[in-house]
DNA sequence: TGTTGAACTGAACGGACGTTCAGATACCAT
DNA sequence: ATGGTATCTGAACGTCCGTTCAGTTCAACA
């Protein structure tokens, strides 16, 4: 008799994340199963139940502890005064931990349909606070007179899927270093916002 | 008996291949069941197979008649002599076209993953086909000295990862017209381009 | 009116799914 | 060695999956 007594409700065993990351990632959260994702770990299905109440919950506690660390590195990160200051660095950041972590952003680009209502909207509101960051740069530079964007929320988005893009194409070891990446990419961003 | 005899692998019947485009786009490929397109269509999951030989192959010309109309419509276009012009014209229609086909785009971009190979390479030489579409408007600007950008490649996908982003946001009857909306990136587009 | 044939039903197929659980196993402090 | 406990196995559960197919329906044509 063990079942952890529900106490695997707070911390999903990292060897059975990590390898649930791995498929989702890969295959998409509906084509994997069970099976499948014990096999990664090298145990059999049931075993799984020790970590995790059910398929789902594993789904939405990858997505969220990735907006939940998502939102503490960039609280943890040192802001500068100037807004356009403040844009270079939020574009090199928003580079750096994507590409750091490209399973876990594919998934929760790629999964939010396969969250139940409730965790759907857990993870919803956690995108919007973080879309919220770059919003209030843009807002601020825009009040300065450092940016001319002619719609703060459409640029907002338009810059955040700009940049979130570099996950579909970049490979590490690949014709151009991650520093040349993110240095293109804000000169786009700056021009971008700059008349 | 019927079965078409083979005739299904022409054309998938409109009010199938419509059903399973919208049950694709809202819930994903691998999660969406022949019941429930059936259920969708108003018959019996048996009366699919007059239309398609299987689920497969019901995604994968889903998506390549998508990616053959996007070529297709780019090629019936007017083109402008001029790099600058014919990049605005290019901004334009990558939107309008997106955004009148937001399930085709969708799934598109999501179930790539849920093709198999030899249905993948086919669709992925499309999407490079289309890239190669903006790739070479940079080029020739390049060349001509109207755009300034440090890398065509990086610039190509960043470009239309900025544009598709389009879909993940705009609603008909939003804040902003189309029209505008067009504008405003043929705006950013055109300053992330120029010196 | 009788015949054809496309369209569909309804049941069945083997298999895979998420999940449960009694029992085996391995490790810890005593 | 012994008892307790965390971990895992292996089998089973009910359900759903994609797909097949004999048989029914019915509109169009002869």
């Amino acid at each position: 008799m063990a079942r952890k007594t529900g106490s695997h409700s707070d911390i999903t065993g990292p060897r059975v994340r990590d390898a649930a990351q791995r498929l989702f990632a890969r295959h998409g959260y509906a084509a994997v199963s069970m099976r499948q994702i014990a096999a990664e770990v090298g145990v059999q299905a049931g075993a799984l139940y020790n970590y995790t109440p059910d398929k789902q919950s594993l789904l939405f506690k990858m997505m969220r502890s990735h907006m939940d660390e998502l939102l503490a590195a960039w609280a943890t990160e040192a802001k500068p005064l100037a807004p356009l200051d403040r844009l270079e660095h939020f574009t090199g950041f928003h580079i750096r931990f994507h590409l750091q972590r490209s399973n876990a952003v594919f998934i929760a680009y790629m999964e939010l349909r396969n969250l139940e209502p409730a965790n759907f909207g857990v993870i919803e509101g956690l995108r919007r606070d973080y879309e919220g960051v770059l919003e209030s740069i843009l807002c601020d530079g825009q009040a300065a007179g450092d940016f001319e964007v002619p719609d703060i929320k459409l640029t907002t988005m338009a810059v955040i899927a700009m940049l979130t893009g570099v996950n579909t194409w970049y490979r590490e070891g690949g014709r151009l270093s991650r520093a040349r990446v993110e240095g293109i990419y804000w000169d786009m961003v700056r021009r971008a916002v700059k008349g």
